[in-house]
DNA sequence: TTAATGTCTTTTATCGTGAAAAAACATTTT
DNA sequence: AAAATGTTTTTTCACGATAAAAGACATTAA
């Protein structure tokens, strides 16, 4: 099968929505920087565009002759990255329990199951390595440290250290920085949230992201800001199994995160210090209390 | 070519050693666990020594015939890891200088200068971009971040930050843990050293690894232990580069490490603090200097 | 009956191959 | 001439295949 065309296919479908908005499309390098995607594939996007006959397609003339209809659209499953596609099923086993620690992890086994190569596999296992719930034995198989309890806390010991410094980081930065803008937008949003919570109380995990990057990145440490790539990875499938209570956790993780915020535009070391741990103290307790006691590590 | 057999050449040539010391050698499992490998692997290795007049071998007995001639020897070239081939390759490229940051990284120009396949230099920089020198741009390629000032900068601050943080765990352990034993040895092999520092100098790049992985496995925590590994590679690589005064360098580093493992027996928390910081000072400096100030990133 | 050896099976490591996608180059249009 | 389009070349991504190495099972020796 060699390579999937899922860049196309994903491209493909948020062009579709970009025909709603306009009559014509633009140039062939401007809609490439706007998808993230090549010249190569805006034009496969065209063609086939032109070929279902949703646009003109003559040289520089893109017109839109009708609106997308709902099968113009590639089936969501197709637009997935294989990388993508393995972690969740990964994940969903490891968090769907009877993965034990301790238990080794089989490449070829993996790939059939996930219908893949194990070539994929394998480059999947040694990028997943780094989040440190598996681990490679020396010319041998992988093994599975499990979702612990240990676990949890060993990663939100490094959060906190991590947060608490660049947020001290952030309440220096200059009046003048770009920071405090975003800080503001943010600010926006999360009380809008806060207004809407009963309804949109899913949105949070998003927001809460892009929260927690802004401050990490403030650092200016690559080793702390790729670091949030770990947190992210754990909460975001924490969030999806997890949903026991979640409208009155977010609730209470946006007060916190305003409460933070107006801590950093303070710029007061001591209140920045207490606000940053008071949210990041709820946070490991939501993580804690979604790990099941009785899961132990099964051997040395 | 499939796959080397370096695992066997390897283990061949750290069982000849063996030869020396007695007359007959183990059981294939005991053979396996001294040497790391696996029966498959001892028994084509007992095999290759009968072929070749060293031993003779008749299921239990295994006696040594004569003593390992040189060239018994399988080349030390042919017994490396293609992963070690690939990252000593790769390195000596980006330290060798005109490896400027910006600069992008080529899988398929990299392999066929090493000689390897694509798929090993893949698995390589998947596992090496969590040292923080390269970069992977979305369905494009690799970009290197450049062995930079920052980079230096970026990496000690979180070094001390976690050997703090290991050095107080480390001393607070109670007394009856096994790591005061360890730490006792580490004393006797430095005050050893520090009597012979004139011609042993360059021992102490390996003992240096030793001791701070030795603290750090005190914090218990995954992610401080496994970053020890990026502290390693930059410094097994600086210490290779950068021979300038390495004698007076290290000199100095082990009566600061004896400094250090004196704080920690104190158990004294405030002098623990204070060696720990001299010391990881010291070290920071000697980094630095090792990296020409001209090179700065090439672009944002 | 335990622990070794002997034999067979499974798994990992690495390569070459081919399609997808990016990037570079050439040509045309404004 | 600058920026688009058209065309060609490179590079990345993913696969199946194959040898090395690990692991499992069967048999034999102490």
């Amino acid at each position: 099968m060699s390579k999937s065309n899922n860049v196309y296919k994903d491209a493909y479908n948020r062009c579709l929505r970009l025909l709603d908005e306009t009559r014509s499309l633009p140039s062939e390098p401007e809609l490439g920087a706007l998808l993230g995607v090549s010249r190569t594939t805006v034009r496969s996007i065209l063609a086939r565009m032109e070929e279902t006959g949703l646009i003109a397609w003559n040289k520089r003339a893109k017109t839109v002759l009708r609106d997308p209809h709902p099968d113009d659209f590639f089936p969501e499953e197709e637009t997935d990255t294989l990388a993508e596609i393995i972690e969740r099923s990964f994940m969903r086993r490891l968090l769907a329990g009877g993965a034990e620690a301790g238990m080794q992890i089989n490449e070829l086994e993996l790939a059939r199951e996930i219908g893949v190569g194990t070539t994929s596999v394998r480059e999947f296992l040694i990028r997943f390595s780094r989040f440190g719930l598996i681990e490679k034995r020396r010319n041998s198989h992988w093994v599975l440290k499990g979702f612990t309890r240990a676990f949890a806390l060993e990663l939100t010991e490094i959060r906190e250290m991590f947060e608490l410094r660049s947020a001290a980081a952030f309440a220096a930065l200059p009046q003048d920085s770009p920071v405090w803008a975003d800080l503001d937008r943010l600010e926006d949003e999360h009380r809008q949230l806060a207004r809407d919570i009963a309804t949109r109380f899913n949105e949070f995990s998003e927001l809460d992201e892009r929260f927690h990057r802004l401050i990490h990145r403030a650092s200016h440490n690559r080793f702390i800001v790729d670091f949030y790539d770990v947190i992210a990875m754990i909460f975001h499938y924490h969030y999806q199994w997890n949903k026991a209570q979640e409208r009155q956790r977010n609730e209470v993780a946006v007060g916190e995160h305003l409460a933070y915020i107006e801590a950093l535009r303070s710029r007061d070391l001591g209140k920045v210090d207490a606000a940053c741990r008071k949210h990041l103290k709820s946070a490991r307790q939501t993580l804690l209390t979604s790990i099941p006691e009785s899961r132990q590590p099964a051997r040395a």
